[in-house]
DNA sequence: ATTATCTATAGATCTATAGATAATGC
DNA sequence: ATTATCTATAGATCTATAGATAATGC
């Protein structure tokens, strides 16, 4: 029954990933985690005996398989469409608690030891960003989309929709769904376009 | 000649600007900026007695300042037009150190006490938000730009070019100038705009 | 016998304070 | 007399380790 991780084990990192991505790698102490479980600092040693670092490890790595399995699906469910396949993925992320992959990628990075930084990178190149990646350059390909560098298309992807979460977290003038609207059809059509099918295009 | 702020002090402001906008405020510690200025960790205290907080909120404050001044400068440089506009933010932005704002805004602001927070969120609106989003609504009102919110528009502004700073130290395929361009591009026109007018469409 | 916790504590930092010291300016 | 530094250290954390304890499963 509890062949590969056992259920407090799951807990621990459940507590973990909330804490870790809402305030970052240092911001979160093993005290904090612990208090969230109603155990005691040291408890956690038990359950990953090779100290923070590892659990942080642990729980990038369960979080980023279960994006990048997500993004695959919801993006191949889309069909051939870039607009859909982009619709899905907003609403992929929307479902799922934030990422703040910026500040994850600029602040938690560097306080870990080679190894770990390195696995962690990969890692998320490999589920957020090829994803991405992948569905940018066959709508290139497709003619769907014009020929911009698909990694700058990527992460400029990702920053929109870091920046949304932190939009969210400011003001609630806007519903997040009418933000990402908004966001997906500012990325596909951009701020100065017209309606496209409007048989004149008067200025410029 | 020491009326306002002695020359000494600039020093420790800019020693301190450069570790808090690279690492993070929680990441820097007294001792790594004295360090960085050759001298020792409680000598800070000489310069800035009320502490960390206070010497991070000088920062914030100066450097909101600087790019306050520089932004209205080059927009009102610019002339009445969205994209030249945009042009000369970029390109400020691009001449000065990076400032990973989702990243501070964050995990540092979550850190100070709450009068220095509420100060640091007010003087980065006022500072980065502010110019963005009073040219958003002046293109919109010479229906240079769709109507989209222009407070979401100056957060995924700022958040693109987050992500630019971000993508820059992954690798170096594509140079800053030519992300900027695509960025600018992409920001005006979306990903599937086909040339606007296909006679003269090359003046970009 | 294994699982999951606990208490207690060593060792490392970090911020901030107290008070001494040296150089410079009048 | 003022400016700018220093040494030394108190007090607060944080991570990690050692070893004890209680409950459960065979």
């Amino acid at each position: 029954m509890e062949i590969e991780s056992s259920e407090s084990r799951q807990r621990v990192l459940d507590a973990a990933e909330r804490l870790f991505m809402e305030h970052g790698y240092g911001a979160v102490t093993l005290r904090d985690i612990a208090q969230s479980l109603g155990i005691r600092q040291a408890s956690l040693y038990y359950h990953f005996p090779e100290g923070k670092e590892q659990l942080y490890v642990a729980v990038v790595e369960r979080l980023m398989a279960r994006h990048q399995a997500g993004l695959e699906e919801v993006i191949q469910q889309a069909g051939p469409d870039l607009a859909a396949q982009l619709e899905a993925v907003t609403h992929w992320f929307g479902g799922q608690p934030p990422i703040h992959f910026l500040g994850m990628m600029h602040a938690d990075l560097p306080a870990l030891s080679p190894e770990a930084r390195a696995l962690v990178a990969r890692l998320a190149y490999q589920a957020l960003f090829m994803p991405l990646r992948t569905a940018f350059t066959a709508a290139q390909e497709r003619g769907e989309a014009r020929p911009i560098d698909p990694d700058l298309l990527a992460g400029l992807f990702v920053s929109m929709l870091d920046g949304i979460t932190f939009s969210l977290s400011q003001q609630q003038r806007l519903s997040r769904q009418a933000m990402f609207e908004a966001m997906l059809s500012l990325f596909l059509d951009g701020l100065r376009s017209r309606p496209r099918f409007t048989s004149q295009d008067e200025n410029r």
